[in-house]
RNA sequence: GACCCGUUAGCUCAGUUGGUAGAGCAUCUCCCUUUUAAGGAGAGGGCCGUUGGUUCAAGCCCAACACGGGUCACCA
């Protein structure tokens, strides 16, 4: 560790400060009083001034050195804290008995320093601290990445991402925009009279979505947790409660692949409205994405991977049945024709497995043919039964549900449901699952009996969604992978290689 | 899981038909008191992803593996 000559060079620094100069280079207590945002903004002023300099208004400022300019007998230094970065000058002439021959020989990129000093603007026009002192008030030891190109390395920016920060401002804005957006969700729904809550992040039985869960050890009660899939049978439980509106913003996790859009971890919000419809949570979805829009003062022609969707609501709806033929292309006359619809996917080299019912089949073709065609915002409504296992039957045809999923840019970013509320169904639609995990659906549901009790005590009407927070952000910012907005998306676990 | 691409100094990248490893930034020494990726002079810094193979000789050719990226498949 830290054996690199750099390394040793800059920890050989690090001693002379502290057994010299008798400064600790891993100091406390900053006197701090002023930004480097703030201090521009306060000496703005100058530029009218006479001499351009005010040497009586004294600032400290604090902050990381990204560029060190050093010429003989006066140096300038780049000093960048969060809320931006600030030009220091230090010089012979202003710093006490040849401090400043030492300390510049000491400070290096990447330190942070603490600056007492006053404003002045150089003959360039930049707004730059004079400094009557210099700190290094933390010692760096490793070295940064070059200033110019910074740090492209993808697998850097994932494993080291405090790297990435540092050196790319694209990326912090990346998570701040995140930042907003979830603080923007959760206004929204509070704003509802919504109630957030937590519920538990470790299952008895992997429930509310049909995905591979991980699975864990609890030693003191001997038994295997699952880790959740999701939280939708918490929350209904919470409706049978008597909680009429609830919202969760948390973790899922699906032991699953990982590209572009799939991370293992990942973060939804669901919530669960009582006395509303799927068609009330359709207003709701836009109504959430028109005010996200606002606050983050875009438009509503968005601009994703170079390709302009248009977000202006009302969205489209379809529904699912007719997307097949209308977006997906497929004979009209084939869709509820199993046969048919395994041969034009055996056509495109799909796989698929036959002894699977009518409304798997869909499913699949809907994957192959439709889902990547949605690109401006689409409400995909009315979906197969069989793949709606939580969901309310339509009143007219029993076969399909009152559910939709929003696609936009091809991706799934939403999905609501009427939330089915009769238990006696609920107790077959969980033992079909059981039937088709025996078939080889490997993320069917298990039966999950207490679930079932709970509606057993009645469960009033109620529609209830899901919305993928990261691929809303991904939208939002313009992201290629949704490991660009995950601040530490999974990895494989490497050496080290410090 | 399949295919393609990548892996060389702390970082960003070159590296010819196979013949003793290169640049810029960064680092160290020296010069330089208003610079803007500051400038000038000099120096140090390498398990060329790992392991095998071919060859008199491998950063380069071959194979396997590891990690990453991309495309597809799987997956809500």
């Amino acid at each position: 560790m830290f054996d690199n000559q750099y390394e040793q060079q800059k920890i050989e620094k690090s001693l002379t400060l502290k057994n010299e100069l008798k400064s600790f280079p891993y100091k406390q207590n900053s006197k701090r009083d002023t930004t480097t945002k703030e201090f521009l903004e306060k000496n703005k002023y100058l530029f009218d001034k006479e001499g351009r300099r005010n040497e009586d208004e004294k600032f400290t400022i604090a902050g990381r050195v990204k560029l060190y300019r050093v010429m003989g007998k006066a140096s300038f230094l780049k000093i960048e804290d969060e809320s931006g970065i600030l030009q220091a000058y230090i010089s012979r002439d202003n710093l006490t008995d040849g401090y400043y021959n030492i300390i510049k020989k000491l400070i290096d990129i990447g330190d942070f320093v603490e600056i007492i000093g006053y404003g002045f603007i150089t003959q360039k026009d930049e707004i730059t601290i004079y400094a009557d002192n210099i700190e290094i008030i933390t010692k760096s030891i490793c070295t940064l990445p070059e200033k110019f190109h910074g740090i492209t390395d993808k697998e850097l920016r994932y494993r080291q991402r405090y790297l990435d920060l540092i050196m790319n401002e694209g990326s912090k804005n990346i998570f701040k925009t995140r930042s907003k957006i979830i603080t923007e969700i959760r206004n929204f729904f509070n704003d509802m009279g919504c109630m957030e809550v937590e519920t538990p992040m470790m299952h008895d039985i992997a429930g509310g979505a049909n995905a591979k869960p991980f699975i864990t050890h609890h030693n003191a009660l001997g038994v295997d947790k699952y880790l959740r899939i999701a939280p939708e049978l918490y929350l209904k439980r919470l409706i049978v409660g008597g909680f009429e509106s609830v919202f969760e913003i948390n973790r899922n996790f699906r032991n699953e692949g990982m590209d572009a859009t799939h991370n293992p971890e990942f973060t939804m919000i669901e919530f669960y409205l009582a006395y509303k419809n799927y068609n009330d949570l359709m207003k709701i979805t836009e109504s959430l994405i028109s005010f996200l829009l606002e606050k983050l003062n875009k438009k509503d022609i968005i601009t994703y991977q170079e390709e302009e969707i248009n977000m202006q609501t009302p969205f489209k709806r379809i529904k699912y049945i007719d997307s097949l033929y209308e977006i997906g292309g497929l004979d009209k006359n084939i869709i509820n024709d199993k046969d048919a619809i395994i041969g034009a996917l055996k056509k495109k080299d799909i796989d698929v497995n036959e002894k699977l019912s009518l409304g798997y089949i869909q499913a699949e073709a809907f994957d192959v043919f439709v889902e990547d065609k949605l690109r401006n915002p689409t409400f995909v409504t009315d979906f197969p039964v069989e793949i709606s296992p939580l969901a309310r039957r339509n009143d007219d045809d029993d076969s399909i549900v009152d559910r939709f999923e929003l696609f936009i840019a091809g991706k799934e970013i939403a999905n609501g449901f009427n939330e089915l509320n009769d238990p006696l169904d609920q107790y077959e639609r969980f033992k079909s699952q059981v039937d088709a995990k025996e078939l080889g659906d490997g993320e069917a549901h298990d039966m999950d009996d207490d679930y079932v009790k709970a509606l057993g005590f009645g469960m009033p009407p109620t529609a209830g969604e899901g919305i993928g927070i990261d691929r809303l952000v991904m939208l939002l910012t313009d992201a290629h992978s949704i490991r660009d907005v995950l601040l530490f998306p999974s990895m494989k676990p490497q050496q080290p290689t410090i």
